[in-house]
DNA sequence: TATTATTCCATGTTATTCCATATATTCCCA
DNA sequence: TGGGAATATATGGAATAACATGGAATAATA
């Protein structure tokens, strides 16, 4: 399974469209997505995107869990309604939904980060800010050792 | 398997393309590569890269972590989003991305030292005064004994 | 019919591929 | 073992293709 690595920032115009890296957008059309899947991020101010398999994914998680339980209506709820099904346009483009421009702050920039089976939008200082708390706290558990 | 010795320093053009050298190169086409996986180092102003088996390495050391630790999200965002693929093309060149570019502080000229299963990319005098730092460290370490 | 959303198109820009030449390396044979 | 030819590599630039991006036209919706 094709991996979405490295990360893009690309501008958003007036209407909320963004053109989506084609890196990552090849990697959608080989799988069959015409649209992709964005769930606002309960974490951070960040949006968890990717194709069907994402929200597949979830499901998955959501199987596992006792249907009667309160737990599964809210996660199920989650899964569902914070969900934000974006169509990829005849030329590459998506259009970010208010909630996700809310929810991540974004202001004329979003930044595209890869997370392997998924991707992540950001509003890009956030996203370096993100990025540099990420390095730290790595280098902190790794003190000394070396990666390869 | 075969390993990426030795090293090689190679100019930068106006484009940022640099020649990957052709001993590393026929190492990663016998592997069936046909781009580099390259990752900023956390611990120096270098990039460690390698063919796909250096991206399926990094994530073996993931499967083994709690998928809903945010150890795993550090390490995973880390992975993924702070590696960038970089394309042989056709002259068995790769295209070097600002982000690495500004990270190993390059400019003109990139070192290729091997590290084994994989490579890191060095700016040149950085790449001396980190030799000189390792070599004495371990004159240091074995005062006295001969290598071979 | 007014408003909003979607598709279509135009164009400048960037990226990629292709090509040409200079240089280096290897291989072969005298 | 020393040319010398054939092959491979390095490197810059040109040609081509892909992409980004804004706006207009069309369709859908209220």
């Amino acid at each position: 399974m094709e991996r979405f690595v490295s990360n893009y920032t690309k501008k958003v115009d007036g209407k909320g469209r963004v053109s989506v890296p084609p890196q990552f957008r090849t990697i959608l059309q080989r799988s069959g997505d015409d649209q992709i899947y964005a769930q606002l991020s309960l974490e951070t101010h960040s949006v968890i995107a990717g194709g069907a398999s994402l929200l597949a994914q979830m499901e998955a998680r959501l199987e596992k869990m006792d249907p009667f339980s309160p737990e599964y209506d809210d996660w199920a709820t989650h899964i569902y309604a914070d969900n934000h099904a974006l169509k990829i346009d005849g030329d590459g483009r998506i259009i970010l939904t208010d909630a996700i421009v809310e929810h991540a702050k974004i202001k004329g920039e979003v930044t595209f980060a890869g997370r392997g089976a998924s991707f992540h939008l950001w509003q890009p200082e956030a996203f370096e800010e993100y990025m540099s708390g990420v390095r730290s706290r790595i280098r902190d558990v790794r003190a000394g050792g070396q990666l390869s």
